[in-house]
DNA sequence: TTACAAACCAAGCGCTTGCTTGGTAGCTTT
DNA sequence: AAAGCTACCAAGCAAGCGCTTGGTTTGTAA
């Protein structure tokens, strides 16, 4: 009757260290990272709170090996969709959906961990995080000043403070989106665009 | 040469309840409810800890007047600042200033544990603050539906949707956004204008 | 000057936390 | 069959947690 975990990727599963990590993302986006317990992600993957510290050293690399694992996964699948689409628009659009279907499908969870648990991260490894998601946010940089170029964005646009205010607009969705609804990914997207591109998109 | 605390509003640190409540919002947002502990907040203000429950009955409580303060303050202000504008084009900057004031302001501690801590209220706390929440977001909401009706934001376009867009976008400048540079609130304003209304602004 | 309440201290209780330890079951390799 | 490795259990430690208790100081008012 409980809520089912969503897993954090693909056959990750398969191993104890995958199972972990899946029920840690569960876990820690749903009662945050302080307040989760190793007993109850132990619990959760059926073992003793003990047996945890045979997989990861410490509790805060469990945290960081999610982050790590989830960003890599979607830097991947959204430099796929870009590859995909056709025109500047097409390019934008991919961004938008690649980032909703991030927060809010499979690794929704994961993804959540990655923005709001930040602060429970030791230095050294919010530097790392940092530089893994570098790659990713210099996508959609590129992609908004192709798009400033084509004259889908309006001259006077700042396509810096432009993605931070999409990246809260899109992040946000994880806390009220449900899928399943009339309104899909690709329907939410498609709104999305609005915020970004002039006039009739 | 630790960071200083801005106040929650006011007046509020006069007495030893304030006094707590505006640390509270400090620490809280710095280290997050959980990571944050009475001992810590007892330091803040300079008594024991023990102390601490001669003001309030339990943590949380302290969390919930933090959150109870800073919504009555904003929508009292942001009530204010309405009527003082204009035209339909002054009302919605004056909800996108007046948001980035709050979240961006003196209250913007306070904000950030608002939007950040809700997983760590109990639930008849958390029911409290969503109905006085409703008040604040109702007021976005006519806005948004009179600039719709004055042509200011297509036809097409799900208010209520867009209010969450909007939500997260003001809410996430929180982490990047930081006052005394060349961008002031008031300019930040003007730049989110044109998420929302169509076509230049 | 006395009475009283609000504000606070000093000490610590009971519990939970992340993590350690020493050992065992079972599979694989030689 | 011996050795070695991965995966785990059972038990518990030291530290830190929210909160309580009993008593003391301090400001105000009669």
């Amino acid at each position: 009757m409980g809520t089912k975990a969503n897993s954090l990727l693909a056959g990750m599963e398969d191993t104890p260290r995958g199972r972990i990590l899946a029920a840690a993302a569960h876990l820690f986006q749903k009662k945050g990272f302080e307040r989760a317990t190793v007993r109850d992600l132990a619990q959760a993957v059926g073992m003793q709170s003990g047996s945890i510290f045979h997989h990861f050293k410490t509790k805060e690399e469990i945290l960081r090996n999610v982050m790590i694992e989830v960003i890599r996964f979607n830097t991947e699948r959204m430099e796929q969709e870009l590859k995909n689409a056709k025109d500047i628009r097409g390019k934008v659009l991919a961004l938008m959906k690649s980032e909703l279907q991030s927060v809010n499908g499979e690794t929704g969870e994961a993804m959540a961990v990655l923005i709001y648990e930040w602060r429970s991260l030791k230095p050294e490894s919010q530097q790392e995080i940092l530089e893994l998601r570098e790659v990713y946010e210099q996508m959609w940089l590129n992609v908004f000043d192709d798009a400033k170029e084509a004259g889908l964005i309006e001259e006077d646009v700042d396509t810096f403070i432009l993605r931070r205010f999409i990246t809260g607009a899109l992040g946000w969705s994880n806390f009220w989106y449900k899928p399943g609804g009339a309104l899909d990914i690709s329907a939410l997207a498609e709104k999305s665009l609005s915020l970004v591109l002039k006039g009739k998109c």
